[in-house]
RNA sequence: GCCCGGGUGGCGGAACUGGUAGACGCGCCGGAUUCAAAAUCCGGUUCUGGCAACAGAGUGCGAGUUCGAUUCUCGCCCCGGGCACCA
């Protein structure tokens, strides 16, 4: 028998072996069908936490398990390495961002290789890195030649004490978290991609992703919100410009009883000149972060403009309000407001006494509710989640927000949703267009921001705004720099700041403003296919490894990380560079890595540094815990106990391995001359590499595979048979124990098919198939139930039909005793299952 | 506020297509081994009643569909994620 399991010398060696033979080094291989695995890569904060060990750990279980499966896998590493922190880094340490970001990542790549993960560092990158970010400043020089980016004003944070711009989390409580400062809304001029452009394409290719969940496709669906509606133009009295709203829900117009701006709307911000009352309010409305939680909780005000408005219907004089509910960024700033029928628009009436006018009468003959005439309610028809039940045609309680018949609309009563919105848009006439609209908004790139990819982009007195030409590419970040708190040290920097315009060579000012790193993130997974190429951005290699065909990364990215790489592959696809309509074919959301039920944070101070399990119990126990305490995309619950089980059963296989080993080469056996005993532990182990199969290779729940492993482990314990065929058994066995364990726990599992006398590679040993003779039984176990309660279990051969099934039901005693004297009413039976008797 | 998830023993979780609720692991209890401890091994462990056989209850709450519901439908409650400048 050999020494005991020591992981900390045994991983140590084993990662050296591969790391000498460049066992994970991927190559382009047409002749073999290719597997892309990708795990979203780290920002480099300084260390791994526990999320970053759960998320490459269940990307290496799935590179590994495909590899076993003959796939050509890629699994490639690399950093997300722009952002705010290190800008907080350099602050608060007086070190520069670039100095303090690389040494994060030389330390969290040796985490990494401690970790064991099968990457191939030859492609790694990092975002920050002059040879990544170039091509993202040369794609967005082409994309300005496309049209596809233009400037505009827009609204940012603005900390008037720093004088500098603040994220949304650096607001809190709507002041600036250094200064304390209340913090305003400002516009200025901003760059944008047309991402809107791409908005029917991004939410019609959500039905190509099968291997999305569903829940995130749902999710971004709404985040797209594309909705059909009319836009209506109500002429404001004593103005000469109309105002224009977007509603949904034309078939409500003769309900509209005022209008609502935003505080940015144009006509408020003409009004408010001469009006220091609505000034004040419109103030109010600016004031706090711009984040829409923060504006949508905020307590329903308004402000009465004084204006009227004329109804293009029944030319009626409605009030013109301003809301701070309102958004200038979506549609059009203002809307119409229908109380009786949207639930907001009730509450700010109500609040402020405005008309409520039903005008929509529940469908009087909908799908009936089973208890809906009992009653007296009645069931709106189901369109998006808009259902409800409602206690009577009038508004009482709260607004009536389903579909319906018209009412009190003269000439439109007693149309239904479809024909209202036909005849009341063509009553309309110019003053209605239909239109199609959209929840998602161009997105903003400008960052007033030091650490992160400038924007390619000259401003010149005579030409405007130029891109910086090819060849000047890349627009180099100063790297010698320390950011010392307000704002970002770039434009500060003359020699950074001035320079000649590209057209006409006049001295001309550079942009000083970074790439949200959003962009950066929104194409590394391409890079990855040849991140060595000097001289394009991708080339051949993407299209042979695009797309990923396995992503995997936190809920948390569900929408904008995920639109925005969707968004960029169709950019790089547009322009030549690859081919796949989207990035990535399947994706994993994983879950939180929780302790004591809340989120590992350092605030909280319940975080569990990995590095310190890693020493203590090695990677191996670290990796088979993290997989085994709960489904991946479920959130996780950390338990020392649990690492420690992990450990046992770990030692425990090592024990069994080393036993069955210790007693020398094992038998072939003859799978027909076993005994009875043989046969029921073989078929433990072939039900057992079926169900790990299924759960690794389509269901992704690794927990349920390593809990029939270790079933088959416990089995094994106890089958303990010396003879010839038990040895034989044992050994089949353990080395399928060992190859399915591999894409977990690797490290062990190596050494361990050593010690079972194999001396092929257990990186490419194929993955076991199960032999279905092996499966076999001549008996199997029956529930039988009275009444839906379990009264006997009965084991009746597996030849027995329905009838013998039946009869071996009636005759036990327990189920006699819970049928006599009654009469059997229905009988149901579920062969290999179950039996039901109804009395 | 809006969108999307989740809620099962003392704990993490299992039950995949509507068919035995609680696999596997942790913890706890009892036993073996040991001078003793650690480690290891064996047995028990949803709750209530019962020596037991067995009976009753039970998957956040309330209703419904069904022979049968953790699973499907409706209405609530609670927790988590996202909400466009954290990544």
């Amino acid at each position: 028998m050999q020494q005991e399991y020591n992981p900390l010398t045994l991983e140590a060696d084993v990662q050296s072996e591969w790391a000498n033979s460049n066992a994970f080094a991927a190559s382009e291989d047409f002749s073999r069908e290719k597997f892309y695995c990708l795990s979203m890569f780290p920002y480099p904060s300084g260390k791994l936490h526990m999320g970053h060990v759960r998320n490459y750990t269940i990307g290496d279980v799935i590179s590994r398990y495909q590899r076993m499966c003959g796939k050509n896998v890629m699994q490639p590493m690399g950093w997300d390495a722009f952002g705010l922190p290190a800008e907080n880094a350099a602050i608060k340490n007086k070190v520069p961002p670039a100095e303090w970001t690389y040494s994060n990542i030389d330390y969290m790549r040796g985490q990494l290789q401690r970790l064991g993960f099968a990457y191939d560092w030859n492609r790694e990158l990092a975002t920050c890195d002059p040879d990544y970010y170039r091509w993202e400043q040369w794609l967005f020089t082409r994309l300005f030649e496309k049209g596809l980016v233009y400037r505009k004003n827009s609204v940012v944070n603005w900390d008037p004490v720093d004088q500098t711009v603040l994220a949304n989390e650096q607001v809190e409580d709507g002041r600036g978290w250094r200064s304390g400062a209340l913090v305003e809304q400002r516009e200025i001029p901003q760059w944008f991609l047309k991402i809107t452009d791409f908005a029917d394409e991004l939410l019609d290719d959500l039905s190509k992703l099968e291997g999305w969940p569903d829940a995130v496709r749902t999710m971004q669906a709404n985040w797209i919100g594309r909705s059909e509606g009319v836009e209506i133009d109500f002429a404001v009295s004593g103005k000469d410009q109309p105002i224009t709203v977007f509603t949904t829900r034309p078939d409500t117009l003769m309900g509209a009883t005022y209008l609502a701006l935003a505080a940015d709307h144009p006509l408020v911000r003409a009004l408010e000149a001469n009006d220091p009352t609505l000034a004040a309010f419109c103030t109010e409305c600016r004031s706090g972060s711009g984040a829409a939680a923060d504006l949508e909780t905020r307590e329903k005000r308004g402000y009465a403009l004084g204006l009227t408005a004329v109804h293009p219907i029944s030319g009626e004089q409605i009030p013109i309000w301003v809301a701070n509910f309102v958004l200038m960024g979506y549609g059009t700033g203002a809307i119409m407001s229908v109380p009786a029928h949207d639930q907001r628009d009730w509450e700010f009436a109500k609040a402020y006494d405005l008309p409520i006018k039903p005008v929509i009468a529940p469908n009087p003959s909908p799908q009936p509710s089973p208890h809906a005439g009992e009653r007296g309610e009645v069931s709106a028809a189901k369109g998006q989640g808009e259902g409800q039940t409602l206690q009577h045609a009038d508004i009482p309680e709260t607004a009536f927000t389903g579909k319906g018949i018209l009412i009190n609309s003269g000439e439109f009563d007693g149309l239904d949703f479809q024909a209202a919105f036909a005849a009341i848009s063509a009553k309309l006439g110019a003053q209605g267009r239909r239109r199609t609209q959209y929840r998602l908004r161009d997105w903003g790139i400008s960052r007033q921001r030091y650490w992160g990819c400038p924007i390619p982009i000259i401003y010149c007195e005579k030409c405007d705004a130029v891109p910086v030409p090819e060849a000047d590419l890349p627009v180099r970040l100063p790297t010698d720099v320390t950011p010392e708190g307000a704002g970002s040290p770039l434009p500060k920097m003359p020699e950074f700041v001035n320079v000649d315009c590209p057209q006409c060579g006049q001295p001309a000012r550079r942009e000083t403003d970074t790439f949200d790193t959003f962009v950066e993130s929104s194409w590394y997974f391409a890079r990855f296919a040849c991140a060595d190429n000097d001289d394009a951005m991708l080339d051949e290699r993407a299209n042979y490894w695009l797309p990923v065909d396995q992503y995997i990364g936190g809920v948390e990215h569900a929408i904008l990380h995920l639109l925005y790489a969707r968004f960029f592959q169709k950019l790089l696809r547009d322009e030549g560079l690859t081919q796949a309509d989207e990035p990535f074919a399947r994706l994993l959301t994983q879950g939180m890595v929780l302790k004591d039920g809340s989120k590992m944070s350092k605030s909280k101070g319940n975080t569990v540094d990995p590095q310190a399990m890693i020493d203590e119990y090695g990677a191996d126990t670290v990796r088979l815990f993290i997989m085994f305490a709960a489904p991946p995309e479920q959130s996780l619950e950390w338990s020392d106990a649990g690492v420690d089980g992990a450990f046992r059963f770990l030692k425990r296989l090592w024990r069994l391995v080393q036993t069955h080993a210790g007693q020398g080469a094992a038998p072939i056996a003859d799978p027909d001359a076993l005994t009875e005993a043989q046969r029921d532990c073989r078929r433990k182990l072939h039900e057992t590499i079926a169900k790990v199969g299924d759960d690794i290779g389509r269901r992704y729940t690794f927990n349920t595979a390593i809990a029939a492993i270790m079933e088959l482990c416990n089995t094994l314990s106890k089958f303990d048979d010396a003879s010839p065929g038990g040895r034989a058994v044992t050994q089949e066995a353990l080395e399928a124990v060992v190859q399915m364990l591999a894409p977990i726990v690797p490290h062990i599992a190596q050494a361990l098919w050593a010690d079972l006398g194999r001396e092929d590679d257990l990186l490419d040993a194929l993955w076991p198939e199960h032999d279905p003779s092996a499966l076999e039984r001549d008996a199997i176990e029956i529930v039988v139930q009275v009444n839906g309660k379990v009264r006997a279990k009965m084991t009746i051969s597996t030849a027995a039909d329905k009838a013998e099934i039946e009869a071996a039901a009636l005759a036990e005693p327990n189920v006699q005793r819970h049928i006599e004297g009654k009469e059997i009413r229905k009988r149901i039976v579920v062969p290999g299952k179950l039996v039901n008797l109804v009395v």
